[in-house]
DNA sequence: TTCCAGGCAGTAG
DNA sequence: CTACTGCATGGA
């Protein structure tokens, strides 16, 4: 990583593309907490308690951060670097996976066609969560509308050339709502306590990203996190998954990853998790990148 | 109209 | 343990 003048310049590994990372953040969905322009994503984040807001773009073998709204220290650029690392798992080596994928007779194909997409993670394990109890049986559209009428209640803003640029509502917020306040939402009285309560546990330092962290396996995190109400298997795998970059999640019951997994196997119904882990058995230790993979033979 | 979406908890057997 | 049900809305 590189900084200079303000801009801050990270190398990208083999295997990256920026334009499938866009396309993956695109897919046609209307989502609050980004915006994509021609060749770039503006994205606002907090670090250190302190609102920026970046424009990436791609340079020459490297991604270009461009601070939006302030120049801040050299040591915050720094923290933003690792930030979009992070965002865009640019740390990881996806060698071995692409010798799987190349080696699997009916995948092979994704080696070409997917080439550089990566893991586009959700950093903020708050949001993350709050995402997937939004995100629970219903259409993705009307998902992403939640979302926004969330962000836009309950979240603050900075503004960028007459534009608001949206960060996810803090947990002390949300936990103070009630149920019949995220009803006006439209939210479910389902959804809306399960946001409240997991809002709570942040808000109260039960639950924070240091303490799953914190879990020796994937197996005890995904423990942890599941004796949150309404955080269930595939919540707690999805989460592991973006939020906390393992590679060994499958979200078992996604309908999306259902849908592809029969296709490969040619059924007519559902697989059963037997036949998931079966399919997924050649691919041990990169599960979270398969189920990337398959959900981007869908869009 | 009915069915089902990037599920989950609660209950019954 | 498995099977079923309510939840809320919108698109096919």
């Amino acid at each position: 990583m590189q900084i200079t003048d303000g801009k801050i310049s990270i190398p990208v590994p083999a295997l990256f593309s920026f334009q499938e990372c866009l396309h993956f953040l695109d897919r046609g969905y209307d989502d609050c907490l980004y915006s994509i322009g021609d060749g770039y994503v503006i994205k606002p984040l907090e670090i250190g308690g302190k609102k920026q807001l970046i424009r990436i773009k791609e340079g020459t073998n490297s991604l270009e951060v461009e601070m939006l709204n302030e120049k801040p220290e050299p040591l915050i650029l720094q923290l933003v670097g690792r930030w979009v690392e992070d965002w865009f798992d640019l740390n990881r080596d996806l060698t071995l996976f692409y010798k799987l994928l190349d080696e699997h007779a009916q995948l092979s194909f994704m080696v070409e066609n997917f080439r550089g997409l990566r893991l586009m993670g959700i950093p903020n394990l708050f949001e993350a969560l709050c995402w997937c109890v939004i995100g629970q049986q219903i259409n993705l559209t009307f998902a992403h509308r939640l979302k926004r009428r969330l962000v836009e209640t309950y979240g603050t803003a900075i503004s960028y050339q007459g534009q608001p640029y949206y960060y996810f509502p803090k947990p002390e917020v949300l936990a103070e709502l009630d149920v019949e306040q995220l009803k006006t939402l439209q939210f479910s009285r389902q959804k809306a306590e399960y946001t409240i309560g997991i809002a709570t546990a942040f808000a109260r330092g039960e639950l924070s990203k240091d303490k799953v962290k914190s879990q020796p396996s994937s197996e005890q995190m995904l423990q942890k996190l599941q004796r949150i109400r309404g955080v269930g298997k595939w919540t707690a795998n999805y989460v592991l998954m973006k939020s906390l970059a393992r590679m060994d999640c499958i979200p078992y019951g996604d309908s999306g990853l259902n849908t592809a997994v029969a296709s490969f196997l040619k059924l007519d119904r559902k697989p059963t998790q037997q036949e998931v882990n079966n399919f997924f058995a050649p691919f041990n230790g990169w599960e979270s990148y398969l189920v990337i993979y398959l959900w981007r033979t869908l869009s």
